[in-house]
DNA sequence: CTTGGACAGGTGT
DNA sequence: TACACCTGT
């Protein structure tokens, strides 16, 4: 449910920037005969051509919408590319747009707190920025105002009569009688302007744009001129525009909240809302969310923007519609094997880009009872404290999940023996790493350490001197039968950390931990799937981890390992490509977004793809440095949470409390397995009336991309 | 907009 | 905290 937060005392800029059908523009930059086309991008194509996730605009005119399935599309428009999302281990993967979104951020955060909302999405606060424009160089002082800029819509903002609407925006921007507001609004349009220009010169994606006094209505009018434009909510015409707003557009109102708006208060505009009180609002929706209602009714919300450039968590999953649902423990054994495959991935660039780690692993499935329609869809999600490598993570999952199966299934009085579900389905698989924390800056050092010693490879592969003992027979087998609920996993974790040596058995399994499975066709095209293509291999239920290896492994896809893509790596890129462009079209002056790419064809210029190879950390160094990171940490923030008793302002004071009291969890053996530089910083910080090393990192990722201190001692 | 899928974020308990 | 549920693109 939405929350009222109180609306801060001076006027503030707020901007909100939205990418033009997203995946269209990065698959038309990658493929750049496609520009200028209708094209749509579809995910999966054997079933009726796959769904559409996003559709050009020229496609739009023809009729083309989302939702619909490929096949449809070609029949409203035959002449429609349709690009296919990439896919690697039997799933879409996003990352590509992933690495797109984060290059936009790169480029939006220049200029004030930026919040990336989404994967296309983000907000910024640029009060500062509009201040300090409006004291220095307001735009009433300008003789020339950017084309982009004028190219703006103004909201309530009519074009007089025999002016034309460049000329109008100009004089509204211009005006030197302006409502205080209003010129800083004027301040905003000119920055986002000059933002999305910069967006388009360095990553050749279009976007649109709303700026207004708050994040509510920013959204609203990023919305309303699109593609490739932007709009501005002028104080004066919030009432306007919010009186004949349909209750369903506004932000959290899309789904029941507003449909119960409409069915239970007759609610149909937001300005309906403004015929009940608070207290009517708060009887019917409680406190928050009453409060709430009244101030959107009246455009107030205090929303701030946050400050974070990078998402709170990854998630990788798949869903296993009709007749691609899985029947068996061994295909989903095998799914959440490739789910872990790809979250392992995706985290471990993380730790590498942005130095964080995630510490909780989360699991979700969804499952239904294949002779009874109505019945249970919900599988209770589970999760236990994130252990980094592959290995680590397939075994978690799948234990994961077995505890929830037991649970689920225990409901219905349902033995889970034999090779499958007893008739259970489960449609739907997914993991995700959340709580996701900076390491500490000590650790940077041992990251370095690494690296130099073991980061040679781009490949996955785990060098030889690693890979002392990768005996088939694994802790997954027997043992994990035992290790049924996520308590005793946490246990098991806090309790007694594993010694590096099994941190490096564990790694070597993940060779092993694949189990013949079936069920496996990538492209669900099942519907001519007979029922015995299901029923090959049957695996004791329960019995994860004993199964031979089997050969099928060497017939799975290559893994496709694309390491250029990583943010830090953007930003130099980025400044690189800037220069390039600058140069190119230089003397061109300002370029509007619609001949933007006409320029630069005119001028010759085409992307270059620039790849940035990074030598990359094996896994195997990442899971030893790992297992130590988290065994100093995990005893650190456990004993903070503790603690924190009322007061959490000081962490760093909290940190040094923790450390009194929680070195006896750290595993010694580990430190032994350091070298001496190590191990003497690592006693250093062990010290707690030294502790030289112990300063909080900053919570920006500006401090993790400085060089001086991503790099220090 | 009902019949998507793969995410991501948030709140309530 | 763990988990259910809601909302968005």
């Amino acid at each position: 449910m939405p929350v009222a937060r109180p609306e801060s005392s001076g006027a503030r800029i707020i901007a909100h920037v939205d990418m033009d059908c997203f995946y269209v523009q990065v698959e038309q930059r990658k493929q750049p005969q496609l520009r200028g086309l209708p094209t749509a991008v579809v995910q999966y194509n054997e079933w009726k051509g796959g769904a559409l996730l996003a559709v050009s605009y020229e496609a739009r005119k023809y009729g083309v919408k989302r939702f619909m399935r490929g096949d449809e599309a070609k029949e409203v428009f035959p002449q429609i590319e349709l690009v296919q999302v990439p896919v690697s281990r039997g799933k879409a993967d996003l990352s590509t747009y992933r690495n797109a979104g984060s290059e936009v951020v790169s480029v939006l955060s220049r200029k004030g707190r930026c919040e990336r909302a989404s994967i296309d999405e983000v907000y910024l606060d640029l009060t500062n920025a509009a201040e300090a424009m409006l004291a220095e160089i307001p735009p009433e002082s300008l003789e020339a105002v950017d084309e982009e800029a004028l190219k703006s819509h103004v909201l309530g903002l009519e074009s007089k009569d025999g002016n034309d609407a460049k000329a109008t925006v100009k004089e509204w921007l211009c005006r030197g009688d302006a409502d205080h507001r209003d010129k800083l609004l004027a301040c905003g349009v000119l920055i986002v302007a000059e933002l999305r220009m910069q967006v388009l010169k360095e990553t050749e994606f279009t976007c649109s744009a709303g700026i207004a006094h708050n994040k509510m209505l920013a959204k609203l009018a990023s919305g309303m001129n699109k593609p490739a434009q932007q709009t501005v909510v002028p104080f004066s015409s919030v009432k306007g525009l919010l009186d004949s707003l349909p209750v369903k557009k506004m932000k959290q109102l899309g789904g029941k909240l507003g449909t119960s708006l409409q069915c239970e208060l007759g609610v149909n505009t937001v300005g309906d809302l403004l015929k009940f009180s608070e207290d009517k609002l708060q009887e019917g929706y409680g406190v928050n969310t009453g409060t709430w209602l009244w101030n959107i009714a009246r455009g107030i919300s205090g929303e701030e923007v946050q400050a974070r450039l990078l998402p709170k968590s990854h998630g990788s999953g798949k869903s296993f519609p009709g007749p691609c649902a899985l029947k068996t423990v061994a295909s989903v054994q095998h799914w959440l094997n490739q789910l872990c495959e790809e979250l392992s991935e995706r985290l471990c660039s993380d730790l590498e880009q942005n130095k964080r780690i995630a510490r909780t692993l989360t699991l979700h499935a969804s499952a239904f009872k294949s002779s009874d329609s109505d019945s249970f869809r919900k599988f209770p999600s589970k999760s236990c404290p994130l252990r980094y490598g592959t290995a680590k993570m397939q075994e978690d999952a799948f234990n994961l999940f077995q505890a929830g199966l037991r649970e689920y299934l225990g409901l219905y009085g349902v033995k889970t023996q034999g090779s499958d579900y007893n008739g259970w389905r489960v449609i739907a698989l997914s993991v995700s790493a959340s709580k996701i924390v900076p390491i500490l800056s000590g650790t940077c050092s041992i990251m370095k350490y690494f690296k130099e010693d073991t980061c040679n490879s781009s490949l996955k592969q785990y060098p030889n001197n690693f890979i002392q003992d990768a005996e088939p027979s694994s802790p997954s087998g027997s043992e994990s039968y035992s290790k049924l609920n996520s308590t005793e996993l946490q246990h098991e974790f806090a309790g007694e950390a594993a010694c590096v040596q099994r941190v490096m058995d564990g790694l070597g399994q993940q060779e092993v931990k694949s189990n013949t499975w079936n069920e496996q066709d990538p492209s669900c095209s099942t519907e001519k799937h007979t029922p015995q293509s299901f029923s090959r291999g049957t695996p004791q239920l329960l019995l994860s981890g004993t199964e031979s290896h089997s050969s099928l492994d060497q017939n799975m896809p290559q893994r496709e390992v694309h390491w250029e893509d990583s943010s830090m790596e953007h930003i130099k890129l980025n400044s690189k490509q800037h220069d390039q462009k600058r140069s190119a079209l230089k003397d061109k002056g300002t370029l509007s977004s619609l001949n933007f790419f006409k320029s630069r064809n005119l001028s010759g210029s085409s992307r270059e793809q620039e790849h940035v190879e990074t030598t990359q950390n094996t896994e195997t160094s990442l899971a030893l440095e790992l297992n130590l990171e988290q065994r100093l940490q995990g005893g650190l923030i456990a004993q903070t949470a503790t603690n924190s008793s009322g007061c959490s302002s000081d962490q760093v004071q909290q940190r040094s409390v923790a450390w009194d009291y929680k070195i006896e969890d750290i595993d010694p053996s580990v430190i032994d397995e350091l070298p001496k530089e190590i191990q003497d910083e690592i006693r250093a910080w062990l010290r707690p009336s030294k502790r030289p090393n112990i300063v909080k990192r900053g919570s920006t990722i500006a401090d993790y991309f400085s060089p001086s201190k991503s790099r220090l001692r």
